[in-house]
DNA sequence: CGCACTGTTGATGTGCATCAAACAGCGTGG
DNA sequence: CCACGCTGTTTGATGCACATCAACAGTGCG
């Protein structure tokens, strides 16, 4: 369901000098000498451990984050202290990018194992943007990306039925899997099953549930958190009907 | 939900020279001299027809705009017809955001009554923003403050009940309005039942019940279309415990 | 006036939540 | 080594919130 499109790939140079996922996020484009520049903002990638908040709502907004390794979960949490996960991201995807609005950290970011990132300080950023059209151009999109993905999930979310949305996300991690170079028809789910509920609109019954019928239908396999695609075409074929009452 | 900081009103000067709800969108902060230079990137305005598309997904991203008169509607729409309302838009917002991620527009706008838009042709837009620092910055805090609002969105689909979505719906309205000069506890609602219901999530019966328990407890009163807003707490604390088992 | 569109309300059905129980994996400590 | 507690997952039984189906009322317009 999220990010559709591709991102360009077969555009990018070497990249963030030396990472070797900053590729995919935001020096989309630039030449090299750009993103040397670029590479002058990060100054020093950090780890964090499973279960640890890389910010937390409220949270001042020092920098962006570009997941290097491992993956995270965000998440607004109401009043009453219950969460609704609004998004997972894997290595190659930038963090914090609803905190611009207001200059704070709407949401919190929990590592779901151990990970590291590359903070990239904000200001400095928008600073060098101004120099760097292609740099600003490619924040531009990078949010713009965000507000895409969750027109989807509200897609999602008011029109699908719960095997749908499985497979859906399923379907977009596969994706995004691929795009970073990964199988897309293996994979480790790094998330709770009470997580992937919270994130579709689901209890963790329900996802187990969900899990059964893909398998009985034979389009997935999955043990545990260890997944194996088996039906790509079939689960594409379930999310394209996306809605409660085909007729 | 959505928009929980009010705009800086009292900081904004003229704005965009004419125009008397710019003031609310892209030029919060920005001097008279830059705001001027704005100004050249509005070639002119026009209408937009009740029913109306303002653009459609798929069309390329020419132009973003800004709403002056009227209000607007944006869906997705999926493969067989069906649709999911992804906002409502009402004088001072903006519409188009979604389509910078990939050159072309993500959804569809359609005009719930007879309205007016400025058009801003983004890649002048992108241009100026490079001399205009402070335009930039609010480019990127109106695309963040866009994700903010389908988080609140995505939060609203995944954790409240029917009653409770209708009456976060419309303490947004009533915020928004208020915002923009307008009665915060009168307004007259563009959209039909089933709209409301295709943002909330719901059924348009749905809605029509809701509407109902609203009224027997008292807290707004509601004819057809428009709305007065009795009890402004109650409904608040409808939305704070925003959970389905407030236990 | 007649027709199309929109909104309201009632009756019925169902998809998912909820409640409950059992099981699997895994590290810890006796 | 096994016993254990703890966390996460699976599966079954039951109930409810909302969808669905249906009938009707109000409104506006050609």
């Amino acid at each position: 369901m999220h990010e559709t499109r591709p991102l360009q790939v077969h555009y990018l140079k070497a990249a963030c000098s030396s990472c070797s996922v900053l590729e995919l996020c935001l020096p989309i484009g630039m030449t090299g000498a750009e993103v040397e520049r670029l590479d002058t903002l990060i100054v020093q990638r950090f780890k964090v451990k499973k279960g640890a908040a890389l910010y937390r709502t409220g949270d001042p907004l020092r920098s962006l984050y570009a997941v290097r390794i491992g993956s995270f979960k965000t998440c607004v949490v109401s009043v009453d202290g219950r969460e609704q996960v609004t998004g997972f991201h894997i290595p190659g995807e930038m963090l914090g990018l609803d905190a611009i609005s207001a200059d704070e950290h709407a949401c919190t970011a929990f590592a779901l194992e151990d990970s590291e990132v590359c903070p990239i300080h904000f200001a400095q950023l928008e600073k060098l943007a101004q120099t760097l059209p292609s740099l600003q151009h490619n924040l531009n999109r990078l949010l713009s990306r965000e507000i895409v993905r969750d027109h989807s999930m509200l897609m999602l979310m008011g029109n699908m039925n719960s095997d749908e949305r499985l497979a859906a996300f399923l379907l977009n991690l596969s994706q995004r899997f691929s795009i970073r170079g990964y199988s897309s028809k293996e994979f480790v789910l790094k998330m709770r099953r009470d997580e992937i509920g919270s994130y579709l609109g689901l209890r963790l019954e329900t996802i187990c549930r969900g899990i059964a019928h893909l398998r009985d239908q034979g389009l997935v396999e999955i043990a545990g958190r260890d997944v194996k695609i088996q039906d790509m075409e079939g689960l594409k074929q379930m999310v394209a009907g996306c809605h409660r009452q085909p007729r």
